[in-house]
DNA sequence: GGCTGTCTGTGCGCTACCGTACAGATATAA
DNA sequence: TTATATCTGTACGGTAGCGCACAGACAGCC
């Protein structure tokens, strides 16, 4: 939180017209996110729409067992909160911040409106919510098919694309949540990076030191999803 | 396809208004949906928005490597192609025919031309789209922490659900590119069931024989996507 | 300083699933 | 009938990841 709040930082909103825009933003409250913060449950009917502008959200799902896997992560690129405008009211999963920051925010109601006229907004929405899609289908396959090794390295990038500099608040603990693996999983994966000189980290800092070869570790999912959202929202 | 087909016997189309579904019909077309039938792969330009009347399509991704794994099964309780409207016009997955029969479909065109009415089409389509996320983000965290015997029954049930009678044609080879797993793996889930008295089988016929069996044999996945599916578009 | 809680590293047996190989069974074609 | 392709069953070694247990490292607090 460096530079002032600005609701442009967020992709979404900074893509919308100057009209549309104008009349959103009486609307838009700035709040703190800090880690950890739960914007909401599995089953929560939803209040208001999140604009993330520096602060990154998971969308996790949480199962009966209480074993729990990331569905989707939201940063400066998106908005928490689909469900409102598809109808829904909720979803079956949880919006979890994962990295601390800010975001505007929109009473649903309020929101609603605007995307009720019909014009940019709905178009927007539509699109971010296929991107949305294209991000969820390939968690499923990934969770399927490639090593905690490949998925760490998907998870760093992803993260990464969401933040100023290079640098990550997150224990082994939490990233095995997102993961939905053991922490023990997520230690080896990550001593395997820091051998080889792509990371460091020390209690809850992770710090990325080659970009370049963290790329070419992680499993293709990373480079289909954001090839995938770049088209959809240039 | 014993009775003959008839446009109402795709839930969506079904709960669309006469007025709606009036505009729609001249411009719907049957089409005959073989086993084994590719609707479009990744990439493709969408050309036609398909409503299933008794045939299963199943949304599958295939990896660089060849493997593939299902994102969602969509029946006669939905449509395939959501991507036109979504404004991408193309989506990273195929589109297979798993269970033959048929459907309606409608040029993208014109079926854009209803969508942008924003009316009924509009709500139902957006509705939908969050049925299909749901789907995908169970997909996913099944595919994490569920054993294939588990998931078996889960697929088990949403074809099922899909169709008029307790008999699929499928093969295990063919249901193992759907979860993703190998074949060998399939025939030992699917023998444990047969051995239970749960589905009879042989050579690519599957007879399900105790439906609540499966139900209490699978994952919680199928009840949680499918309560959310009738909570969204009942 | 010492105490305590959090974070990370490591080891070990266990299981599910994979890759591979091959054999038997059943349908279709010659 | 025989031949062939397809489908299903079984076996076996290899391995990624799990559950569990515990030890060391570092931070903050008294």
């Amino acid at each position: 939180m460096s530079a002032a709040p600005n609701p442009q930082q967020n992709h979404l909103l900074a893509a919308l017209t100057n009209e549309v825009l104008e009349r959103l933003l009486p609307h838009l409250e700035l709040v703190d996110m800090p880690l950890g913060m739960v914007l909401y449950e599995s089953g929560d009917t939803l209040r208001h729409v999140y604009f993330p502008t520096d602060s990154i959200v998971s969308l996790l799902y949480v199962m009966e067992s209480g074993a729990s896997a990331e569905i989707s992560v939201v940063g400066n690129d998106g908005v928490i909160g689909v469900a409102l405008f598809m109808g829904g009211e909720s979803t079956t999963s949880r919006a979890l911040v994962q990295s601390a920051g800010s975001a505007y925010r929109v009473l649903g109601k309020r929101f609603k409106e605007e995307f009720n006229r019909h014009g940019d907004m709905l178009q927007l929405m539509l699109r971010y919510s296929q991107a949305l899609i294209t991000q969820m289908a390939q968690t499923a396959v990934c969770n399927r098919h490639h090593s905690i090794d490949q998925q760490l390295c998907r998870w760093l990038l992803l993260s990464l694309d969401r933040l100023r500099d290079n640098k990550l608040a997150m224990t082994q603990e939490l990233i095995a949540n997102m993961l939905g693996v053991r922490r023990e999983g997520v230690t080896e994966a990550a001593g395997k990076l820091h051998r080889q000189g792509v990371i460091d980290y020390s209690r809850g800092l992770i710090t990325v030191l080659d970009r370049a070869k963290l790329e070419s570790l992680s499993c293709e999912c990373y480079a289909v999803v954001k090839r995938e959202t770049d088209r959809l929202l240039p």
